[in-house]
DNA sequence: TGTACATCAGTGAACGCGCGTTCACTGATGTAC
DNA sequence: TGTACATCAGTGAACGCGCGTTCACTGATGTAC
């Protein structure tokens, strides 16, 4: 009745009520990690009896659930609309960056070490690979379709023969190698970098970023 | 008395039971990783009482330490031997992977999503440098010493002035950043890999991290 | 070879704790007439 | 506008559980004379 494309007082009290349980899970993540993650602390903090949470999740596997799915959602919202702001490769890159960089446990929630066990359902699947398909436009603006110039290799051979995964794409083996290449080489850095791995090591993160996208496959 | 050079029977068991429970302690953490890691769980699966492991282990947090020491032991032994038996830089990536490959757990529990809080003791520290103490003579012997022809990055001039870490390794900023280039791309490609990223795109890992290395810096 | 003593692996009971989750319930909020 | 009813957020008690860790102890193994 009110508010007819809205929701009603009770729904967004709901949603709300939610948002502020997610909040409370990732300061809890980002205190002491994933395994700590407890509905009951939760609870507690927002000054609520345990099982009054269960109204809002069914369990504790489908809070975290919802919290990989909502920072998959961040990452692709944010990739995709930096490549329609005009951002190339670089850009992409420093944005990423930056999203990772904000909330390192986030980024780990998603890129860090896989739950053994643990399936994301198919919408995640289906969110992750929104990223990936921007990173396939952003890696085919730049090699204008007709690269024949640069070396196919037996990687590139080997892409032609497995990329149903790109189904839809319209990107070149070249492209798709791109993308790869890309995706792994930021990854590499980034995670290594959050995980402290170059702690003791004087050198500067974002250069070594830079450097390693300079010299992408054909691109 | 018995065995000058060895250990006492008493010391030998010890050493043998200490054993046994990290191995179990590796078994729990391939099923449902390591926040399960549980003492008291161990001690069932080997037919004793849970305090009877505190005769081994001061801690669950001494235990962990431990496998972590292991690990990187393990990866730093195996990368030396591989080194000194002639590897060159796509040798020691086979190997590194393979090792990866044959205990993905092992190489999170390494590389992967760090726990806040804790901080590995300066003697893990100290083996994990070993490793890239291998990376850079295995860099350092593919170019040279004298490449004047490769062109000098910002990131290797970067490295000039931010080198402090290579103590005591005569290597060229070239040379770091080939090691650099190495570690992040392999661990870029591997990490994705192992955590199942690449699932449901057809493509042969191995060869796209082949080809990642193929186009190392100055090498 | 035998006895006296020290070392030390392992036990069982107990501690306090927090966890996820269920259940029957109260009380407030919204809906229908 | 008022009354009757349905919805639903939140409570409190309770469940069973496994955890890390301590402690006082038994009993076997090794050592010294």
């Amino acid at each position: 009745m009110t508010d007819p494309g809205g929701q009603s007082p009770r729904e967004r009290y709901r949603a709300q009520v939610r948002a502020e349980i997610k909040q409370h899970a990732w300061g809890q993540i980002a205190t002491a990690g994933v395994p700590a993650l407890s509905l009951n602390a939760i609870a507690k903090q927002m000054g609520m009896s345990g099982p009054a949470l269960y109204r809002y999740f069914a369990s504790r596997d489908e809070l975290i659930t919802e919290l990989i799915r909502d920072a998959y959602r961040s990452l692709a919202d944010t990739v995709r609309t930096a490549f329609d702001s005009g951002a190339d490769l670089y850009a992409l890159a420093g944005v990423i960056r930056e999203w990772a960089r904000s909330d390192p446990h986030r980024y780990f929630l998603i890129y860090g070490t896989p739950v053994p066990g643990y399936h994301a359902p198919d919408d995640i699947t289906a969110i992750s690979s929104e990223v990936m398909a921007v990173l396939l436009e952003a890696c085919g603006a730049v090699s204008p379709d007709s690269s024949v110039d640069s070396p196919v290799t037996p990687f590139d051979a080997h892409l032609e023969n497995h990329r149903e995964w790109a189904d839809g794409h319209p990107a070149t083996a070249a492209t798709l190698h791109s993308a790869l290449s890309f995706w792994t080489r930021l990854h590499g850095v980034l995670s290594l970098e959050l995980a402290g791995h170059f702690t003791g090591m004087a050198f500067d993160p974002e250069l070594l970023m830079t450097e390693e996208l300079k010299n992408l496959p054909s691109s």
